[in-house]
Formats: C-alpha cells, sequence, structure tokens
DNA sequence: CGCCGACTTGACACCAATCAAGATAAGTGG
DNA sequence: CCACTTATCTTGATTGGTGTCAAGTCGGCG
C-alpha cells in the first residue's frame, strides 16, 4: 500500500431481514460435510451435540468480536466473511469461508473476529464445552480437527506470502486460482466462475482498495485471461496462464 | 509494494559451521518449555520421545521445504526463522520462532518451509509417528497442542492484518512491539531489545525491503520512539506511543 | 589493520491509494 | 411490470509511499 487506509469508513452490511431458525442437527441431516476427514461415526456423533442456522440472506451477522464465544461453527451451505476492524474503521477481510470450513477462533474466551453471511447459508453450530468434552473421548476425532487447524493455518500463510509478495494483479489472479476449487462456484465446462463477494469485499481481502481490484480485473481482460460477464460472474479464458502468472512465470503483465 | 519484487536474490544463510549434536532429551533435561500449557506428567511423556538438537550458531538449516517431514520442532533455547521461496529467488519470512514455539508444519507429508537457526539454538524433536500415537493416548496433552496451534493461527492472521493494513513505519513498531514480549531479548529496566536477525530478515518477513526497514527505523528515531545504540540493539524510549502507533491513533508521522 | 558484509542514505521511477465523476446493476415502490 | 432510487462498479487524474539502483558508512571478523 502506498497511502494510508486509516480513516475509510464502510456500511457493516444491511441488518438481518429476516431471524435465522435454528434446530436439532439430528433431525433429517445427521451427515456433515466433512465426508473427506470423518467417518460416518465421527460425523454422527458431532451431530448429536450440533445446531443448524439458517441464514435466509447475505448481510447476516453470525458473531462479533469481542463476544462471548459458545459456539464453533461448520459450514454446510453457503459463503462466510470473517473480518477485523481496526479502530479507525478499516477492515481487514481474514477469509472467505466456503462449504466445509469450520470458524469461529477465539482467544481467551472471546471471539477475535467478526462472521458474516455473504450469501444464504445452513451452518452448523457446536458448543464448546460439549466440543470440548467429545474431543476428550474421541481422540481420534480430536486428532482430525487438529489437521484441520493445520491446513487453517497453511491457508493463513499463503495469505502472508500474497499480501507479502504479490502485486495488485497478481493478487487477484490468487484469490481468483482460490475460489475457482469450490465446487457449486465454478462451472469447469463453461469456465464460469461465480463470486459471491463484493470488489470491496475482495479488496479488504486483499489489503488493497476497490477501485484496483476493478482495475485488477480490467489488466486481466484485456490479457484475455478472463472475461466479465457481470460483476459477480466471470468466464476463465485461460487458467493455466492465470496459475502461472501467480506463480511469477510470465509476469509480462501492466 | 509498489514495484515488482520479483528477481530479487539473496544468499540463503551460510552453510553449518558445526554439526549439530544430537542426544536424548531424558538425559539431564526431561523438562520441556512448555510449563505454561503442560502438566509435569504430560513434559515427562514427551521428553520420553524426543530428541534433544544442538546447534551451534546461527545460519545453520534445521529443514527445507520440500524434504520429507518426520519431525515436529520446539525451541528450548535460540531463534529461528521460518521462510518460504519464490520459484524467483525472493523470500517470504513467515515467523521468527522463539523459545517454546513449535514449528515443523507439514503437507502431505513434506515440509512446506524452511527453517534456520538465526542464533545458537537448542531445539528438542519429535518423531511425527510416535508423537501421533501419543497424541491419541493422552486426550489431554492434544487438546493442548490443538490451543497451541489455534493460537498460532491467531498469530498468523495478525501478521495478516499487518501485512494488510499498515505502512512500513507502522508495520516495523508492530515487529518491534511482537520482539519486545520475548523474555531474555528485552531488558525493561534498560528498554533495551535486542534483535537477532538481521534487517533483510526483518524486510522479507514485513513484505517491504531492508532499505525501507532501515528509513522506518530512522523515522521511528527522529520521532523520538526509539534510539539505535547498534544495528541489532535498540532503546525503547517510548513504549506507549509506539504501541499506540501500530493501533493507528497519533499517526502523525512521516 | 584491512577486508567484506551489513547497514544507511539519497535520487529516481513506478505502483497504487485517493478523490472525483460517470456507468452499470440491483433493489424499491407505485 | 416499469420507473425511480441507490448501491456497486468502473474509469480518469493526481499524489504519495516505497521499491530499486547507487554510493557511502559503519562494524565485525580474520
Amino acid at each position: 500500500m502506498a497511502v494510508s487506509s486509516a480513516g475509510r469508513k464502510r456500511p457493516r452490511g444491511r441488518l438481518p431481514k429476516v431471524i435465522a431458525r435454528e434446530f436439532c442437527a439430528m433431525e433429517g441431516h445427521g451427515r456433515l460435510p466433512l465426508g473427506n476427514i470423518l467417518s460416518p461415526a465421527e460425523q454422527t456423533e458431532l451431530a448429536k451435540i450440533a445446531t443448524v442456522l439458517e441464514y435466509q440472506t447475505g448481510g447476516m451477522a453470525i458473531f462479533s468480536e469481542g463476544e462471548d464465544a459458545h459456539f464453533l461453527y461448520l459450514i454446510d451451505d453457503g459463503v462466510v466473511r470473517i473480518s477485523w476492524h481496526l479502530p479507525d474503521g478499516s477492515r481487514q477481510v481474514l477469509g472467505f469461508m466456503w462449504p466445509g470450513d469450520l470458524f469461529g477462533l477465539a482467544e481467551e474466551g472471546r471471539y477475535v473476529n467478526t462472521a458474516e453471511s455473504l450469501t444464504s447459508a445452513t451452518i452448523f453450530r457446536f458448543p464448546l464445552e460439549r466440543l470440548r468434552r467429545l474431543l476428550l473421548q474421541e481422540p481420534m476425532l480430536q486428532l482430525h480437527l487438529l489437521t484441520k487447524a493445520a491446513h487453517e493455518l497453511r491457508r493463513a500463510q499463503r495469505q502472508i506470502i500474497v499480501l507479502g509478495q504479490l502485486q495488485n494483479v497478481k493478487r487477484l489472479a490468487s484469490f481468483i486460482m482460490d475460489c475457482r476449487q469450490h465446487v457449486g462456484f465454478f462451472d469447469s465446462r463453461a469456465r464460469l466462475l461465480r463470486l459471491p463477494m463484493s470488489r470491496s469485499d475482495i479488496a479488504d481481502y486483499l489489503g488493497t482498495s476497490a477501485e484496483s481490484v476493478a482495475r485488477a480485473f480490467t489488466a486481466l481482460e484485456r490479457d484475455g485471461l478472463l472475461r466479465r460477464i457481470s460483476p459477480r460472474s466471470v468466464e476463465l479464458l485461460d487458467s493455466d496462464r492465470l496459475a502461472r502468472l501467480v506463480r511469477g512465470i510470465g509476469d509480462n503483465l501492466r
């Protein structure tokens, strides 16, 4: 960044239009989006202590930084924005959570960041104290959770590399390649990627400004790497070249 | 960053002058630097499977990215640099590890980054397979490790905020405040902080250049926040103002 | 004592933040 | 369903922070 980003103020996301519904996870479901790391038995154990939350729309607060932390969250469907606010009102988006992702990191009993839905979402919620007891009873389940935490740490480290090394166009390319991996948002046949977040969400995630994100899109489009269908929908024309761009090869791009 | 940082090449750290000694952790020791999170009994269990490594000097490789991962590491004494290299030779320092810190994050059986000693160091080493078995037998120990991982994730998130929101002078201020917390490196009476790393180490950690770090030191010194005794030793004249600077208050600083 | 690397400072170029204005899309109410 | 309002997105012009190159200084080690 060149100039201080202090003083920016952004709308916090409109207020919820509909209160979230909640009900027991064993009704109807019983299957968690953790099939890749947990056995069916483990999923059943977890589902026993879970509650399902239904957020009917984007822009709804799930929890806010500073609140007492009583739950860990798991996304079944939808996308959630995890962010942190500076005292001056500027914002850092720490990550976007997709189906199968866990969130709700706490420190000394309080949430250290804010979670809001970007789309309508279905989310599982686990009471921390009951989860803790379950993990002590099921060491294998706990080990799987530890693995998941390690992956989350690795993801954060990759973001550090993006912010520390790459300039704006490459940051956006990296972000697009990340989004590409999420099924349901990328149609590989039509090469169509759907973005559930706004330009300023992307900007605050990449440590830049919404205007710079727009300019980066323009640059990628001019070089034939993608084509904007609408602001939140892009056709990826050359994913290979996008990937190489992130890795630093062939960076002849203004 | 303003200009592409591609193409920078830096020395990788000189080769080890002396091969590291290693011996069983139960000889003499039996106490791990994890007293704050582990019970004495748990420390003993861990020490049973540990090996002690002695690195006589800084600049020694502990492991390199891509190598098969067989161990988790715990620092007893000394400082270690964790870094990641881009194909073009530029480098991102992901963090500095201090006494009590765990490192050795792997992905699919391989280390994803490189660890080198910055000072002489004493380091415990745990074989992953035996550690895994121990964690399954001791769920409470595992839960403590999970907590430690959560702290590490939180630290990475703070670094994301630093890189995404702060400009160079504030990044350095933030870094100095981090270093200040480590006993043995900050003498609170003399207000003297000892830095075990070079300017380019700091630069690669903060996503900037060694020159900019030097300029940031100059700026902080000009404003009376600190005084350079030597390049690696600074007197912190006004820690409160340093802290406020990081938080974004009173940023009338060129 | 002398060499060499690490650190500092200056000059310059360039990327990106900011301010401003217009275009597009989305949401609202008649 | 359409007109209107409003937020979001894009583009241009300008300015400021910082990366890069270059030269000089300091400090440490042999």
